[in-house]
RNA sequence: GGAGAGGUACCCAAGUGGCUAAAGGGGGCAGACUGUAAAUCUGUUGGCGGACGCCUUCGCUGGUUCGAAUCCAGCCCUCUCCA
């Protein structure tokens, strides 16, 4: 199947620059790539599409390049961006961009002939300003880019000069691509629209030949707020910065609407019966939803576990070994025995206050009955047994002493 | 460099001497209703102590005052117009 169908069909596609795209997809095998800023040290849901998007094209046959942006994160994208970002020193974009290989280990085969990891630091460190200027500059109207879309906000809120350059770096990376590796078509996120089109006109201009820009739909909640975001930011790839079971439960509280999208998206299951899967009980789909997903990223080991400790705690049954667990020793039990105080260790409350907050709402369990009395004091043995707090409907903590 | 406007809690934003831990909205959290969904309604949203209480907070540093987010001085930062 033509990998251009195979991304339509699924939703992916948000704007493509030339129609003889598909054409192309279907009779050629295309080199192509994505790049990744390597500003945190982990992926996440944001990327995660991009990289369901690569890994549908290298199964059609195609050849993904994955770039992480070493060069171009020293300057930092302003792209619906108020604010400049702040710079990152050259290790720890280095130690970033290794973690990030790992996780893009599951979707894209890396092995001989497969798909190829590349860092633009390579090439845009050591260019000569004046001779980029000459070479790469001459080709850039700043009328143009001010008229971009993507420079918008930033015209009220200041841009530097400095950030205005990101856009030749990064069509400077197409550029490079095309010339040293056949590269003709680049991917990303639709707020990439105006760089990409620009590295492709660039390659036009430079090297009279086609091509291609494409971007994807941003994924979205009904209201649309960008979906991935949890309390503590972002829905990391990483198991240490997101476990397992947090990702899973993202994932199984989304809302109705988007399970149907988010199938499609970020799951590799057939469209028929992703379209069986939601015209069905919505509930169960997306329970597969939360599976299939948190499989992909995690393992089924993990994701098995996942849903024995939901199922644990929302139903019957299950075990209870894969629940946040806190640990406190004989010192701890010794300073205090509130309640309160356990729930400010395990992280469940962020002060004393909030923890009697919590409990004056009715808000916290205590082994399954409602806790009234916020002076509440816990049972040694019970502590030694491992006692299960409750926050609110969905957040369980066990506290166990040792 | 010159002129003007402004910096208040997670965000937006009111407040211009005591009644202000600081209106209102958003967001967050919790309760009810549900399906671990959405929508809706309610409560809550600086810290510490059982409560009456105490401590810290309105860009920063000093000052005036019995008393300052609020008045004064200096400094830092942001925006707008001019150069």
């Amino acid at each position: 199947m033509n990998a251009f169908d195979v991304l339509q069909e699924r939703g992916f596609i948000k704007q493509v620059n030339d129609e003889g795209l598909r054409e192309r997809l279907g009779r050629d095998m295309l080199t192509f790539y994505i790049g990744f800023d390597p500003t945190a040290d982990s992926l996440h849901v944001g990327h995660f599409i991009q990289l369901m998007a690569m890994s549908h094209m290298q199964r059609a046959g195609h050849r993904p390049i994955a770039l992480v942006g070493g060069g171009t994160a020293m300057v930092g994208d302003p792209s619906g961006k108020t604010d400049m970002r702040a710079m990152l020193s050259a290790e720890q974009i280095d130690a970033n961009a290794a973690k990030m290989k790992v996780q893009m280990g599951r979707f894209l085969d890396f092995s001989e002939g497969g798909a190829i990891l590349v860092n633009n630091g390579d090439w845009l460190l050591g260019l000569n300003y004046v001779d980029f200027l000459r070479d790469v500059g001459v080709h850039f109207s700043v009328n143009r880019m001010l008229a971009a879309e993507c420079y918008r906000n930033r015209l009220e809120q200041g841009l530097t000069f400095f950030e205005f350059n990101y856009m030749l770096m990064q069509s400077y990376d197409f550029l490079h691509l095309f010339r040293n590796y056949g590269c003709t078509l680049q991917l990303g996120g639709d707020d990439q629209w105006s760089n990409i089109l620009a590295g492709a006109d660039l390659i036009r201009r430079v090297e009279r030949a086609d091509a291609f820009a494409m971007t994807f739909t941003l994924l979205t909640n009904a209201d649309g707020t960008k979906m991935g975001k949890t309390v503590g930011g972002a829905l990391w790839l990483d198991a240490e910065k997101t476990s397992p079971y947090e990702f899973y439960q993202y994932w199984r509280n989304v809302e109705d609407q988007s399970v149907e999208k988010c199938l499609a998206l970020l799951t590799f299951l057939p469209m028929e019966r992703i379209a069986e899967l939601c015209r069905g009980d919505i509930n169960e789909a997306k329970k597969v939803l939360a599976y299939e997903i948190t499989a992909l990223i995690h393992g089924a080991a993990e994701a098995d576990r996942a849903v024995e400790a939901s199922e644990a705690l929302f139903g019957d049954g299950g075990s209870l070994d894969n629940m946040p667990t806190t640990r406190i020793t004989e010192e701890d039990f010794a300073q205090s025995d509130k309640l309160i105080d356990l729930m400010v260790t395990s992280g469940l409350a962020k002060s004393k206050g909030d923890a009697r907050r919590l409990i004056e709402g009715g808000g916290v369990t205590l082994d399954g009955s409602r806790v009234e009395d916020v002076l509440l004091g816990v049972e040694r043995q019970a502590l030694v047994d491992g006692v299960i707090i409750r926050k609110g409907k969905k957040v369980f903590h066990r506290i166990i002493l040792r």
